[in-house]
DNA sequence: AATTCGTGGGA
DNA sequence: TTCCCAAGAAT
């Protein structure tokens, strides 16, 4: 009986919720639709306790993201990754002049919204009744109506089967909380679980769902010249999609001749790719195309990936 | 439709 | 250490 579950549900979400994360706190749209974006792909703990509270003492509300610089933007989201998420929220807040619309359809208009996102806000802010479909819900439908293939379609059916019209927001967010608390990818606690009694999966929930095939991951190596010259360093905004906005230093695919002195080598994982990487500093006053030209404090001020940011360490 | 996007937490 | 993968969307 869906009704029973949903009651369930409810009472374990009064007792087990954690209501004391900040965008549940909160009715205001734009912190909402922040932690949204800054949530996708990334663990609660890092947004949390690094990025989410000096974004938002930077930009306090939406409109001044719609009237800051990308590079700004990009600044605070320094470290945190999936840098078109930042370069789609300040696209949206020009967009929408600031002014987030009131409902998912509108939302998903937006770049950087999709359809799981655009309910979230909806869901949370303007008690929309839509069901949400991210890592944690995905896991628990998979269990609960024992499906093991990764579905995208066959996912949002059942979200909208389980779903509880009632309780937009609490629903959702007791989805959120079973999955990161509860329906756990490696051990999953069924025992303390509201849907133990439906569960299809419970027998053997680590079959659902099935594992993802896993590809091995390919190793670039690359060339890193360090243009020095008096106090300071060449450095060009990356143009590509890849760490779009962010500023490092010229990358080579190979060595062109043997000027400059070996200083080291870092690596770096990425989604999909290693990156492994000589170091070389190279004392020049010759302006590579498309770079510019900054002190050590000035490199402060500009918005670095994890491994440009290894390449300073190194330097200094 | 499969791949591409970062970084770090946690086992 | 090594591996999986997290409040997904865009291409």
């Amino acid at each position: 009986m869906l009704n029973t579950i949903h009651n369930s549900l409810q009472r374990w979400y009064e007792v087990n919720g954690r209501h004391n994360l900040p965008w549940r706190t909160t009715n205001n749209p734009y912190k909402i639709y922040l932690s949204e974006i800054m949530l996708q792909q990334t663990q609660v703990k890092t947004v949390l306790e690094r990025f989410y509270f000096p974004f938002l003492e930077r930009f306090p509300t939406f409109l001044d993201v719609a009237h800051s610089d990308l590079d700004d933007v990009l600044k605070m989201w320094e470290g945190l990754g999936y840098y078109t998420r930042a370069k789609n929220l300040h696209a949206a807040a020009k967009q929408c002049q600031g002014i987030l619309p009131t409902n998912a359809s509108e939302l998903l208009e937006l770049p950087g919204i999709g359809r799981s996102t655009a309910h979230a806000i909806s869901a949370f802010a303007y008690q929309e009744a839509l069901p949400i479909l991210d890592a944690n819900v995905k896991r628990i439908l998979h269990r609960y109506f024992a499906i093991e293939a990764r579905d995208e379609k066959q996912l949002w059916k059942a979200a909208y089967e389980l779903f509880d019209v009632r309780y937009p927001f609490e629903y959702n967010q007791a989805m959120m909380d079973i999955g990161s608390l509860v329906c756990l990818a490696k051990n999953p606690l069924c025992e303390v679980c509201p849907f133990e009694q439906g569960c299809k999966g419970k027998v053997s929930p680590l079959l659902y769902p099935q594992p993802k095939v896993k590809k091995i991951k390919p190793t670039r190596k690359r060339i890193i010249v360090v243009y020095k010259h008096n106090d300071k360093f060449a450095l060009y905004q990356r143009k590509e999609r890849f760490l779009h906005g962010l500023w490092g230093f010229m990358q080579y695919e190979e060595l062109e001749n043997n000027e400059g002195k070996l200083l080291g080598h870092i690596t770096q994982q990425y989604s999909h790719f290693t990156l492994q990487a000589e170091i070389y500093v190279f004392d020049t006053d010759y302006v590579n195309e498309g770079c510019e030209w900054f002190t050590r404090s000035e490199i402060d001020l500009l918005s670095l990936s994890r491994a440009d940011h290894k390449v300073l360490k190194l330097i200094y």
